[in-house]
DNA sequence: CCAGTCATGTTATTCTGTTGCAAATCAGTG
DNA sequence: CACTGATTTGCAACAGAATAACATGACTGG
């Protein structure tokens, strides 16, 4: 099976808090296995990533972190985030400087996003399909991969059937 | 042909005066053509991000624009480079925050960009098998694709062919 | 208890990009 | 030419993203 959706649009009915629990529990279980110490910043960090099913920016991290810890400043919030990024427990949607869980922290893998620019959704692949043609094109040139960024801009499905000018993306925050 | 290399490695050896001025032809042609002006700051700012054959960073620009033309500030810039970005004329790479001249302005293409880690040089390509297959993945998920950013790290031939350790691209700065 | 490592606190700074408004420039029209 | 409206630029301030540098605290293992 070469598709793989890791994580589907948040829109996807399921049961929210227990997906935000799994996904704690993943997280425990696998820096424990590994020998590093997901501590109360760090895992707090996590959970409010996970609380929302969107990509989330850094300062608003900041901000969330603040009401129950105060004195945390930027490094605070970085310093989280590298860690969760090195363990493979979030990802970094570079075109939106923005952080989203990952959904499958099983096995380490690129992400393959898919942003609605409606709504804010994404979904997660893992397509071993579009990582082999990627590296397949780029040994054409000659080149070795270590890495692959790929981020998909559109209109998720819920989005398509609502007509554009009444779009779910048409927040008022 | 569904490969096509729209601008390869800059070791790659080329006359670059003539690839700049190619460039700039091509893009007085197309402004030209669609009735927005290529004013002076404009298209000083796309022979600056030509003249490297690498992605280029904003406050460089400034700084490199400054030199002729003071009291050049963030939003001149900016503002010419999202000019730029809106005729096709640029790309920009998310992952460095940075921009680069567009291989071939002559149709409208997403980016697909090889990036070397070690001497920063980036390889261009317009491969309609990855735009298609993305498209193809995306739509499996009832997604509708607006915008495709791919970004593709690793190591170029020229770099390849050199001991890690004595590498182009190891910087001491 | 002590030393070493890892994690956090704190302050400041750098880099990246935007907002808002005023002044200048340009294209078209009478 | 003078008038108008739309772009473009100048300018000042600011917001947002990330890092640097160094001090302090916390948890190991001897």
């Amino acid at each position: 099976m070469s598709e793989d959706i890791v994580t589907p649009f948040r829109s996807h009915p399921h049961n929210h808090q227990r997906c935000v629990a799994d996904a704690m529990a993943l997280a425990e279980e696998r820096c424990g296995r590994r020998g590093v110490r997901l501590t109360p910043i760090r895992r707090r960090v996590l959970e409010l990533i996970w609380g929302r099913h969107e990509p989330v920016k850094a300062y608003d991290l900041l901000d969330q972190l603040r009401e129950d810890h105060r004195g945390a400043a930027p490094p605070t919030v970085y310093r989280a985030l590298d860690f969760l990024l090195e363990q493979g427990l979030i990802h970094r949607i570079e075109s939106l400087n923005a952080y989203i869980g990952c959904g499958d922290p099983s096995h380490p893998h690129l992400g393959q996003f898919l942003i609605c620019d409606r709504c804010n959704a994404v979904a997660e692949m893992d397509d071993s399909d579009i990582r082999d043609l990627l590296a397949r094109k780029a040994a054409t040139q000659g080149f070795h991969v270590n890495w692959q960024t790929i981020e998909i801009n559109g209109v998720c499905p819920s989005c398509r059937a609502v007509p554009e000018s009444v779009s779910a993306g048409d927040d008022s925050d």
